[in-house]
DNA sequence: GGGGAGAGATGCCGC
DNA sequence: GCGGCATTTCTCCCC
């Protein structure tokens, strides 16, 4: 357990050069902003990031218990008998308060990470092959350049069928639900009105469809199309001793 | 900059109590699962829970930037140029992998918490305050009781207007957009089938709503009402000073 | 365990 | 800044 005055001395200089601080603490925390909280005395990891983002987590799951997010500010509030830290988000009208009973241990360390994360299999990945692989969704199907999409909106892929008839498709990376659904329809009578043409196909591109989905999409007489999202970098799954192959 | 030996000890140690786990470290992070991603060199924070939740962090920003849900396994492979963290999760066949240049710092240490948070102001407080005062919908408005409106699915609120039509209303505590309009348009649909009647009237309760989501509204024949979502804990908000209350 | 829906969602991109 | 939307969403509740 750390004495205040030495917590206090590096939490401080820790703040001013705006490195990354983490510790342990037995706290309790009051939140005031979007909504109201309070969380009762426990163990928890406080982090304040160099952006001062500050993260509360419980010992167990993975998003935080209380946060606030980039840009507040940090004030350290002592008596002889309590430690508070006082966070306020001015634009954003929030307000976070942690009492702190002891501290566990105390780290800071200045970091520097420029680099952003390359994801494959998103959702977008998944147009993207459909554009390349039309007869993924059926044999015939022709998909319309991606710069023309835009006109319509944020629908993820269209184009004509073997019969010249407008198709829309949505896709979804994960199981389709209820909004996959409505969410297609309201493209598809979006382009019904703004083409003023009666016959528009909806497909609901995804790997699988929660039953009520299903009926739903057929009630309103659309197609589920089962299709895997892409995995672009499956060589990394094949080969695991090729890490340093990046 | 922490030895190998030293720090793999300890983490080893660590591990094995179910601690918490934090430390800092120049690092690259692969991810194969539900998607796949490579994350290049950089400074993280990284944690490991008591439960087995790891999080890897980036010196700016909320969210982590690669994470293993709560159950991993940790495995330390190392060799005398490298020192790898392999992590798996067998029932999600989910993987992660990071490549440890540096350790920063390394802290562990046991973790008790089993308290909830408290938190006001949610869309379901929103829905009893207008259970409360139906006048915030407009006069004469009858709500039905709460037990009843599970046999409907989960519609926030339901009742019947001065004419003794049908009233379904959707809450949302933040700006309601297209989807919440969406999700009013299937619940009276679905009750006016089940039920079998005509004229149901939908009402979305909210503090405000986009243009577009409210020119959607309104095409279908449905209402908005300007309803502010409730802060209980109000009194928190008033008196600072009184933080020992609760 | 899956389905359904909220979240103090967060983050990204476009206007 | 808001709007619209995906997310390795996460979390909770209910069946």
């Amino acid at each position: 357990m750390l004495d205040h005055v030495f917590f206090i001395a590096k939490m401080q200089d820790a703040l001013n050069k705006n490195e990354m601080i983490v510790f342990g603490a037995h706290c309790a925390v009051w939140y005031s902003g979007r909504a109201e909280s309070y969380l009762p005395d426990g163990d928890r990891l406080i982090i304040i990031k160099p952006d001062k983002t500050l993260l509360i987590h419980q010992p167990s799951g993975s998003a935080p218990i209380n946060y606030m997010k980039e840009g507040c500010k940090v004030h350290i509030n002592h008596s002889d008998t309590s430690l508070f830290l006082n966070c306020i988000n001015i634009p954003l009208k929030e307000y976070l308060d942690i009492k702190l009973n002891s501290v566990h241990f105390f780290e800071s360390h200045p970091m520097e990470d420029i680099q952003k994360i390359q994801l494959a299999g998103t959702e977008e990945d998944m147009a993207d092959m459909i554009y390349k692989n039309p007869e993924l969704i059926e044999p015939g199907f022709k998909p319309v350049s991606k710069e023309e999409q835009t006109k319509y909106g944020f629908i993820d892929v269209f184009g004509y069928d073997k019969n010249n008839v407008l198709v829309i498709i949505e896709c979804k990376r994960y199981s389709a639900d209820l909004s996959a659904v409505t969410q297609l329809r309201r493209y598809v009578e979006k382009i019904k009105a703004s083409k003023g043409i009666d016959k528009v196909r909806g497909v609901l591109a995804a790997p699988k469809i929660t039953p009520n989905s299903l009926k739903m999409l057929q009630d309103w007489g659309f197609e589920f199309c089962s299709v895997k999202p892409p995995k672009y970098l499956e060589r990394y799954d094949k080969d695991q001793k090729s890490l340093g192959d990046f």
